[in-house]
DNA sequence: ATGAAAGCTTACGTCTTATGTAAATCACCC
DNA sequence: GGGTGATTTACATAAGACGTAAGCTTTCAT
């Protein structure tokens, strides 16, 4: 079934800063902020919601709200008298990108760290071999583009190939073409942004990183399924390798 | 790590009725499901608030409430002015059991159930490999009470032993001791209710079903990775197999 | 006639106040 | 001593007012 977008739609791309300058979005970054970061436990009571109003300084309404984007992401319950309870963390949705942007302080958490590592060496793989049998033209020539960025900004703009590392990462996930896996996006978004964090961009790795990455594209070019997965696993041996010599 | 509960915590479950009688979860779920449907179409803008408001019979108030908890779960995103418009596909969080639980009719999808069942042969054959590596004791009481579960009630309840089948499932994710993957749970929830719904429930399919899971259990139980690997394939192979045949 | 700037309009954002409701607590009675 | 009912508490809902920015229109100067 194909979708009917209306023509006034064009250019509604969703806004990138999800920590916006609204009042609700400062109390639920701040909120969040905390949860993430153990300041009010999991099976801990938050304030009451006038108490609350009182700390932040702003409306009922307000902190209403930022409880219920909350409660929408699995950080808290509340109920009728009793409060607002931060909720155990396996109902947290971890992999909401921007659950993952309220950890004070992601590489420091060493089980998700690792965790997010051992995910990618699952799906990682199996998105590049799926990629090689399945990218199209426009797919191939985004994850080239996002190649030559790597290359081009080798070893002036550190921030650019790490921006186009990313994108190489996106690319090879949407050239997979499988829902779930384009779900994970963000959480791969946020786990790279911990790598980043942790590995000393020496020029050395960078070179031996970019060559994995043309690897991975150039078995994807020529639909090679077992090349693709095969280079992808060594791209992310390189990147494990990194995080622990430098971790 | 184990996480410290305030003793007062206790009981403290979240609640399973995630479409509960509360006036916003209403006008959530309607919302939801009408973009899920395809009612609302990505790019096209929702009603304005008080039309809304009118349309549903509630308060501003209400209506606001819900529109934050859909742009938490990326559906939908409001702008000054502009109105609420809903999201493109990609930016849905497809992952979020509450967001599948709003699909009219998950078994249609085709896209959508493939997808699931290509993802589940990605994520379960690596959980099981993990499983047999990390799984406590507690972890393989539970998934062997899941595939008791299912030998009683083979047969007779039907529904018992897709509910057990499910535990086994979310058993041996809880098993892998992953965090990327026990966030993915959810998703599984839907996949196999959705499974459920299209594949008719033979007595013999059943019976091998069973074998098969009993193979997953026992290479755990013996941390054999490899076995374990092998066996979740073998099952979702018959899983697959079912759902062609049937589908 | 064209284009930019100023102002107007609109619809979401925020705050306030009032009232409803379920659940926990406590008191009272059996 | 235990259970039942009143009370209290804190979240849930509603309604109204005002703020604000984004889109639209008008106007004026080039």
């Amino acid at each position: 079934m194909e979708t009917i977008v209306p023509s006034d739609a064009i250019g509604w791309m969703p806004s990138v800063d999800q920590g916006g300058a609204s009042v609700h979005n400062a109390v639920v970054s701040t909120l969040g902020g905390r949860i993430l970061g153990g300041e009010y436990a999991p099976g801990a009571a938050l304030p009451r919601e006038d108490d609350l109003c009182a700390m932040l300084g702003v409306s009922r309404t307000s902190v209403r709200e930022a409880v219920k984007v909350l409660s929408a992401k699995g950080l808290v319950e509340a109920r009728r008298r009793a409060g607002v309870r931060v909720l155990p963390r396996d109902n947290w949705r971890l992999l909401d990108p921007v659950v993952l942007g309220w950890h004070p302080a992601i590489q420091d958490d060493e089980e998700l760290v690792s965790g997010l590592l051992e995910a990618r060496r699952i799906f990682e793989p199996a998105a590049a071999e799926l990629a090689a049998r399945r990218a199209t033209a426009a797919d191939l020539a985004e994850i080239e583009r996002a190649v030559d960025g790597m290359r081009d900004n080798i070893p002036n703009d550190l921030n650019a190939v790490c921006q186009a590392d990313l994108a190489f990462h996106k690319g090879v996930i949407a050239a997979s073409h499988n829902v779930v896996l384009k779900g994970l996006v963000g959480m791969l978004e946020a786990a790279l942004r911990a790598t980043f964090l942790v590995t000393n961009p020496l020029m050395e790795a960078q070179s031996r990183a970019l060559s994995a990455h043309v690897a991975v594209l150039e078995a994807i070019r020529v639909r090679d399924t077992a090349g693709a997965r095969a280079a992808m696993n060594r791209l992310l041996d390189i990147a494990a390798d990194d995080l622990h010599a430098k971790g």
